[in-house]
DNA sequence: ATCCCGAGGG
DNA sequence: CCCTCTGGAT
């Protein structure tokens, strides 16, 4: 699987890349936190709600809750009140306290640093395991494949898969490890400011001159 | 009406 | 593969 097809989408990801970089030097986690426990509760928190909701309740959340071991123990009526607004609140609760039990019971109430581990715990999938990974501990296990990252790598024609992890095999086939942490923030980035889903911003798109405007 | 840093279950 | 879960913003 190496033919001319092959170099010329390396091409197209390296090109991706440099733009990326330079349009968003410094992209990193909009998520608040200070721990990975606050990080990994965080990510849970952020499924299909935006960071800037999640992080209005995870003050009071974690002051209430400061570590696996104070979740494990919460009442879920009181949990899920203070996570409502972040939308699948039962979800998320039943995904918090039973993250929580497993961390305490197999982990001695510290969040494991490991892929197996972290996507052995309930509610914890690849996605949010990458994000705990390499934005805590700069482990590049993969790339986080959120919604942003998904639509983009569509409409930049890096891949054709629908599905996340199709997603992150393709992009991880086509990306050095070592860009895989910065990559995702740079692409969910640009995904929330200029390549929204809606009304993608191409006028103002510093990718502009290498998207084949799949999708657009 | 559609989308937001998804995961689990059928 | 599909479906469901949920509130808030646009």
């Amino acid at each position: 699987m190496t033919g001319h097809h092959n170099q010329e989408l390396r091409a197209r990801a390296a090109a991706v890349d440099a733009a990326l970089t330079a349009t968003y030097p410094a992209a990193t986690c909009e998520l608040s936190y200070r721990s990975p426990y606050e990080l990994l509760v965080a990510t849970i928190l952020s499924a299909q709600c935006t960071d800037v909701r999640v992080n209005m309740v995870t003050p009071a959340l974690f002051a209430r809750f400061p570590d696996a071991t104070a979740l494990a123990g919460a009442d879920r009526a009181e949990l899920e009140e203070l996570i409502r607004s972040t939308g699948f609140f039962r979800n998320k609760a039943t995904s918090l306290l039973g993250m929580a039990q497993v961390v305490v019971e197999r982990h001695g109430g510290q969040i494991p640093a490991d892929m197996d581990a972290l996507t052995a715990l309930p509610g914890v999938g690849r996605k949010t395991a990458n994000v705990v990974l390499g934005t805590a501990w700069g482990l590049a296990t993969g790339v986080v494949v959120d919604t942003h990252v998904s639509r983009l790598s569509q409409r930049l024609g890096l891949t054709r898969e629908r599905n996340a992890e199709k997603i992150e095999r393709d992009l991880m086939a086509l990306f050095p490890p070592s860009s895989w942490i910065d990559l995702s923030h740079r692409l969910i980035l640009h995904g929330r400011r200029v390549c929204q889903a809606r009304k993608p911003a191409c006028d103002r798109c510093s990718l502009a001159a290498i998207c084949p405007r799949i999708g657009v």
